[in-house]
RNA sequence: GGCCCCAUAGUCUAGCGGUUAGGACGUCGGCCUCUCACGCCGAAAACAAGGGUUCAAGUCCCUUUGGGGUCACCA
């Protein structure tokens, strides 16, 4: 292949800016600078009902943060403009036409009632899951006088009936699965929208990806893609699973058991290229013996032999480790700048000032006042007998206060409206005292009985750090007894 | 459960047929020191199991076990 490389990162604007996308941008941003290529980034944003409003802005800034850039984007342009899918429909229902011409997808009417029955019954016979191809045998032409009536369907592939389907893995040679055991893929959804896997192959091909380096999660379904490029007449990009990103429980990495929002790593002052330098430490080694190492060395030594595949659990306290070297390796004035650009600025003390001006009567006050707006983990050992709700067992305040994260996680943003909606109603669910439910949130928030305005505090200290402080409370209250 | 991926200490990893199995985090002990931290020195700690192949296996092959992923009109 003597295609320029071109690689991509394609996050999804579906929360908060998460670790794993840093963490395959890295590998890609690496290998495309290795090879001279570009990097693009592209927005994959097709499911309307778990897009975000303010998430697509938080992932270029974290990765930004990060010290990634890509050469083509939705906020830089480029030739292959949009590159948001959400404007890019036109090309995945031409695509789908086209496999529709060909005889290769197909229309489908299935309501999603008929599909849920189809599972349970499966369930229950413990038959191999998947679509039964009902709509697969309608004749083309009767289903285009359906679909031209405006009954509701969407365009499945015809995937073949059997025979083996592999395609090459960098990382892990040939990969092969049985058509039999891959379902007929639905490709674009009854709204119009591709689904993940038309959109990709589709703009992998147009945006002419040469390599496509994604997560392991994603290796089941590439026989899905492959056989798209194959229908389409397309060449297929070199395909490179990298190992999944893992809890300490070595599930794969997520929100309720490890913090994966870029953004807590950054609030709780990890330096950004602390943070890089861990990542490229995940499932890469820098060859002998060196683990502190900047992004310049790792693009002039990076080589994808040097990969080990099993998922690297990502360890908090080695990370904490390298950004001590990073720090005590600052000068005095880089880190004093590093200290403003986190929060000790103008801007931080704005925003929490209004919460105790009021509060002080002398400026050396403000210090001792503030201290847990400048923290991360908050020790709660000397409030946890106030930690109480009465008549109500540790163990379910702490799942109380695990559902009151859950609710304001199904929101958008992060204001104390918002915030103070939710702990309403949460409160009300809970069947609690308004004092008790708050006190509580307060302890576990700001480890004190006496605070500002609890969803002020809430909203200066922002969703990472009041996530995580909420979490370390539940799993503190869990264990008591 | 079907299919697929993976497998060196608690964790991140080096190793690419012949090593006393190396480094790092963490843990424990000591030194340094006005305290703490840093730093330095040291210790415990690993090739999942069983079969092959080979003069020789952590390294190659197979099986088992274990872990993970995936089976959506989510990505």
């Amino acid at each position: 292949m003597s295609r320029p490389v071109r690689v991509r990162i394609a996050p999804s604007p579906t929360g908060d800016p998460h670790v794993g996308t840093a963490y395959i941008a890295l590998f890609n941003y690496v290998f495309a600078k290795k090879m001279g290529g570009k990097f693009v980034l592209r927005i994959e944003d097709t499911d309307q009902t778990r897009a975000r409003s303010d998430s697509e802005q938080m992932i270029f800034d974290a990765l930004r943060w990060c010290g990634l850039s890509w050469d083509e984007g939705p906020d830089v342009g480029g030739p292959y403009a949009p590159y948001r899918q959400s404007e890019r429909s036109q090309h995945y229902r031409d695509a789908a036409g086209t496999l529709l011409e060909k005889g290769e997808g197909y229309r489908c009417f299935c309501t999603e009632d008929r599909l849920a029955k189809l599972r349970l019954q499966q369930q229950a016979e413990k038959t191999t899951l998947g679509y039964d191809r009902h709509c697969r045998t309608i004749a083309p032409a009767e289903a285009a006088s359906r679909a031209a009536a405006g009954e509701s369907h969407v365009v499945r592939l015809k995937v073949p009936v059997s025979g083996p389907i592999e395609f090459t893995d960098k990382l892990r040679g040939t990969i092969t699965r049985d058509a039999k055991e891959i379902d007929d893929q639905v490709l674009l959804k009854s709204d119009g929208m591709p689904t993940y896997h038309l959109a990709n192959v589709v703009d992998d091909h147009l945006m002419e990806i040469t390599h496509v380096i994604r997560a392991e999660e994603w290796i089941s379904s590439t026989q899905k893609h492959v056989l798209l490029y194959r229908a389409f007449g397309w060449e297929a990009p070199e395909f490179i699973h990298m190992p999944l990103l893992r809890n300490t429980d070595k599930s794969k990495i997520s929100k309720r058991k490890h913090p994966v929002s870029i953004n807590y790593y950054r609030d709780i002052g990890i330096l950004p290229h602390a943070f890089l330098n861990f990542l490229g430490l995940m499932g890469w080694s820098f060859g002998g013996d060196r683990e502190k190492f900047t992004l310049a060395e790792m693009i002039d030594v990076f080589s994808w032999d040097r990969m080990s595949l099993g998922g690297p659990v990502f360890d908090l306290d080695k990370l904490t480790w390298l950004n001590e070297q990073y720090i005590h390796d600052l000068s005095y004035e880089q880190l004093a700048d590093a200290l403003i650009s986190w929060r000790l600025n103008r801007e931080y003390l704005v925003k929490l000032l209004p919460l105790v001006r009021e509060r002080i009567k002398k400026l050396d006050e403000v210090i001792p006042a503030t201290e847990y707006f400048f923290s991360g983990d908050l020790d709660l050992t000397p409030v946890l007998p106030e930690m109480t709700v009465p008549e109500v067992a540790p163990a379910a305040v702490g799942k109380a206060l695990l559902d009151y994260v859950e609710r304001f996680e199904a929101r958008d943003g992060f204001d104390k409206t918002m915030l103070e909606e939710v702990a309403r109603q949460w409160t009300e669910a809970l069947g609690w005292k308004t004092k008790h439910a708050f006190m509580l949130l307060r302890l576990a928030t700001t480890g004190r009985k006496a605070s500002p305005p609890l969803f002020d505090t809430m909203a200066v200290l922002g969703k990472e750090i009041t996530r995580r402080r909420l979490r370390s409370a539940a799993a503190v209250l869990a264990k008591a007894k």
